[in-house]
Formats: C-alpha cells, structure tokens, sequence
DNA sequence: AAAAATCCAAGTAAAATAATCGGATATTGA
DNA sequence: TCAATATCCGATTATTTTACTTGGATTTTT
C-alpha cells in the first residue's frame, strides 16, 4: 500500500465529514473550501470512497455525502485502499529474470513489511481521529503559544 | 512521510546490499541486474542514501557500496527519508485561509498519524529484514507448493 | 594504460496527481 | 413547473514525480 497526497486528501476530507455529518449531509463543495481541495477532485475520490462503501451520498439541495457507517468502523487503511487503487503489489510475477529468485525474496519482505502498515492502518479509525482531534481542540485552547510556535512544535515531533 | 515505489527501491536496494556486503563492497550493477532497477537511477538512489551516511562508497575496480553501519542500526524509515526528500510537512503554514483554523487542525492529525507512522518505521531496522529473510528461505525451501501458488498466498495477506 | 567502478549534471519519457470542463441526473422548494 | 442545488460522470489537460537515459568526470586497481 502506497501513502502518498492523495490518501492524505482523502483521509483529511473524510475527517472533515466525519467532524460534521451530525449536522445533516455534509457537501463536497463545503469540504472544498474548508480543506482547499478542489471541487472535481473531491469528485472523483468521493466517487471511489462510495463505490467501497465508505461514505453514502444523497442528492439535490441539502444533499451530501455521510458516513456509510460508524466513524470508529471505518479504518485509515481503508479509505487510502479505496482511492488508491491495488498497483500490483508483486511485480516481479511472470517477469522471466525471477527464477534467481533472490530477487522475488527481497519483493516478499517488502510485501510484508506493507502487511503489517496496512495492519497498523486498519487500527486507526476515523472515530479514533475524532476523539484526538477533540482532545486537541480543548488543550490547543489552553494552549498560551502563538500559534506558529505551536506549529512549529507539532511539526518538529513529525517525520 | 510519504511511502512510494521509490522508497520500495530503496529499501529493496538496501536489503540487496546487506545480504551480500559481508563478501565485500557491492557494485550498482549487480544490485542493477538482480532486482531490475536500472542503474543510473540507483547511482541517483545512492548518491541520497551516501549523503545521509547510510553506506559508503569505495571506488575503482573492486570498489563497490557497503553500509555505513550495522544492519541493526539502519532503519526503513531513514531510507525512505533519505531517498524521498522532505516535501513540506505542514502545508498550510503561512497560507492565508487558515485563521478558520479547522484546516490546520485536521492537518495536524494528519502530522500525528505520520509521525507514529515514521516512530512505526523506525523500530523496523534492515538487520531484521535480513534476519527475516534468512528464516523464509529456509521455510521456503520446506514448501511443497509450486511457485505460483505460494506466491499468491504471499500476495493475498498483503495489502 | 586500460578497465572497473563511483560520481555527477542535464535532459527526457512515462506515469501519477490534481485540476478543468462540459455536461447529465436527481431532488428540493418556491 | 421551474430554478437552484447537489451528486454524478467522462474526457481532457496541466503539473509534478518517477524512472530512465546520456555523456561524461574521477578514482582506483591491475
């Protein structure tokens, strides 16, 4: 499994959704905005993320999209699966130079070692993700910084 | 962090290379022949991972990469990051629609997510993929399947 | 001196990412 | 019924990243 842009988009955009599906059907065109993701591109993950039954959609005015299910039974894993398409994962299948087959080995760890991020992902929940982000909410209020130290500061504890 | 094919070849490269430096230096194009990955673009690979003190260099006849410490002291996640250059982590800092703060929010989440991802990655060390190897190709070898079906169990428990 | 290797910069082809465009369809409410 | 709001959808395009290519240079060994 790949981590790139584009799940990001789409697990910032389900958290977004997430955060204010209470409120009713939440609108690709308000994510857009509040996100500053474009309006066709939220087009075609949505259009991926309802085809693997993460998110349901309802058309016309107060339309939107909403959660298919619970926010704590939908996984991180599952929402960059779904708009990241499978990539075959072995790539050396079927080539002729394998039967060294050292080569196919080292493809095997690597098979594994995404095996088990995925395995990492699927236990991050969107629901999880909302209760940090509430968390957050209240400590980021209490919070005396101004916030680019703030910013800082998170993003130094990142990669 | 972000986790793309090139990383996969690097760490792939790597693994290449821990398996066979205790014969001496390993040239590019071996690693070249035996995994498929051409060889100026591992020169370019390389070039990174040398720059990051990975591996060290000897050059001349004879001359190959070797690792610039034990296995166990090298870790996936800082061969991705040596190979995949920074790319701006927060994104929204400085940008201007950003005082509604939502935004910076979720995209704090996200750096979270990422950052126990890279703590995930840090543990995984290019000793114990070696370690890991060695244990599946003596498994391998008690395999009664044919290639084809092992290999597509292998692929099945991935992602 | 010749060969084997790393080093390096520039350019290029191919693929993925992100956005754009031009609609079609469904639903709501005035 | 009509207009507005939304999802849907396919095709195209621009941009960026990936992966490779080319053409060297430098270092070291034999």
């Amino acid at each position: 499994m790949r981590l790139t842009t584009k799940g990001r988009f789409a697990v910032t955009a389900m958290l977004d959704l997430a955060l204010r599906e209470s409120r009713g059907p939440v609108t690709l065109a308000g994510i857009s905005e509040r996100q500053g993701i474009s309006l066709s591109y939220l087009e075609q993950l949505f259009g991926k993320l309802r085809r693997n039954a993460l998110v349901t959609s309802t058309r016309g005015p107060g339309g939107g999209y909403t959660l298919a299910r619970e926010a704590d039974d939908i996984t991180v894993a599952q929402i960059i699966i779904a708009v990241d398409e499978p990539v075959d994962a072995t790539q050396c299948a079927g080539r002729e130079n394998c039967h060294d087959n050292h080569r196919c080995m080292t493809h095997d760890l690597w098979t594994d070692l995404n095996a088990t991020l995925f395995n990492y992902l699927s236990n991050v929940t969107l629901g999880g993700l909302v209760r940090q982000h509430k968390a957050k909410e209240t400590s980021v209020i209490h919070d005396k910084r101004v916030p680019e130290q703030a910013a800082a500061s998170a993003a130094a504890g990142a990669a």
